[in-house]
DNA sequence: TTGATGTATTCTGTATACAAGATTATAGAG
DNA sequence: CTCTATAATCTTGTATACAGAATACATCAA
């Protein structure tokens, strides 16, 4: 601490309350966020075989950090491993499917509700801007963007319910869902943002049941959605012209 | 796999598709259970460290099993990890504390709705053989069977409710909150096992509304119950006579 | 004594080695 | 030609080794 206002004086900068040392993650974590990429932009597709030392070699590293990496990431839902027999890219089955998007829309709403009766100014405010910008690019933008505005949307949502552990839950559950949902077209995705803006309206009204029962139903429709809408192609190989994003995903909720 | 080997034992029945093998887990899995048992009976205690070739000398594996089952329980919220400075048993801020505690209250009641939708034969006649157990148990058992008691009354119920992934979820909040709720008196075991009577009530009478509501509440009062009596004594050391099992807790929802 | 500084020790992060289990390929019997 | 048995290969599970970071300790100056 005194070490700290030391070294400040020192060189004259701000007392970053992060330490040199917190910058450089263990490879396991590079490892972790590398995979984890593949997995949710669909390099790596559901079913997959992930051998440890297949990695390891792609990545540089040894078997250790590829190993606990594939332990982390079985434990978020998105690996599964069988003893003596490896990992895989975590596939799931219709009713699962159905599970997720059930628990998934009842956090959601109650996230909803906790944020409409805290009315964050701040955090509205960067809703605000996120919004703008997933509306704007729904119509035409790439997969990849929009999966990553949908997030930033959800994890601002989930800040401003100020609950950490259900945050962390929605998290889970939504890359797991994305998984499922990821190839869905503009039009979808416009509804998407339409429904998002919903539910910011009603945050921001201070109307806690409306906005848990719009996000509610926004999981929810997402889920009858992509069963109606189902795409066959969806299951194909990524030489379809959309490149390496291909299955990134346009707008799932 | 886990589930297949307690079925077996319950049924006592040899297993149709079982290979030998899968009765052999990894030491990972070993070495998991038995520090998780340890962290939940009280034998560590929030905060203390988790030296990896200590836990490797006492159970005498090397320390990559023991890494690998430090990084699982560190996933499932039991154990703290910090980068190169290692492990410690986790300890929740009393934030964190009702956070969980308000998502443990949601999915409990979302779950009592859909096994009061469901009204499984099979799963309610095992619940009311577990709720005559618990409630003959309540006023004089001793911590650590009442808690393997709450922990069966609400496993079965998330079987009831149908939803894997909401079974897997409520078991993670319920190890954590156990591990702050711990040390409760015998009136407030009684009192939790006749909630859990009012619960299931509601579940075979069909009515989901009640049950998700008497399912929500039952988490909630816990935890105020929790604060309300809050015991000093449960932060002090394992000497006051009850042996290993002291910080196993009586009832705890 | 108190505080700073250098040193020893402890612990984690990563790599490597090897044994045992699983998978695939191959050969032979029917 | 199909099916089974067996060998060859691949992969995981576990142990061990070593480098670098974090912590504890001892030493010395004020």
């Amino acid at each position: 601490m005194r070490e700290r206002a030391a070294s400040e004086i020192e060189t004259g900068r701000p007392p970053a309350d992060l330490a040199l040392g917190d910058l450089h993650s263990p490879l396991r974590d590079l490892v972790t966020e590398q995979i984890r990429d593949a997995i949710l932009s669909g390099r790596y597709r559901p079913g997959a075989r992930l051998i440890e030392e297949r990695l390891a070699e792609d990545f540089r590293v040894s078997r250790n950090p590829v190993r606990e990496a594939l332990r982390a990431l079985a434990s978020q839902g998105l690996v599964q491993v069988t003893p003596r027999r490896g990992a895989t890219v975590a596939g799931f089955s219709p009713e699962e499917v159905q599970e997720m998007i059930e628990v998934r829309a009842t956090l959601e709403g109650m996230n909803a509700k906790l944020a409409a009766r805290r009315r964050d100014p701040g955090m509205i405010e960067a809703l605000r801007r996120v919004l703008a910008e997933g509306r704007a690019r729904a119509p035409a933008g790439i997969a990849a963007e929009l999966v990553r505005l949908n997030g930033r949307f959800h994890d601002l949502l989930a800040a401003a319910g100020h609950n950490r552990i259900l945050a962390d839950l929605m998290r889970s559950l939504r890359e797991r869902t994305n998984l499922v949902f990821a190839p869905m077209s503009a039009r979808l995705a416009a509804q998407n943002w339409e429904e998002h803006a919903a539910i910011l309206e009603a945050v921001i009204a201070g109307d806690a049941e409306l906005a848990a029962a719009r996000a509610e139903q926004h999981v929810l429709r997402a889920g009858t959605r992509h069963l109606a809408d189902e795409h066959p192609e969806a299951l194909r190989g990524a030489g379809d012209g959309m490149g390496k994003d291909a299955a990134g995903g346009g707008g799932a909720p």
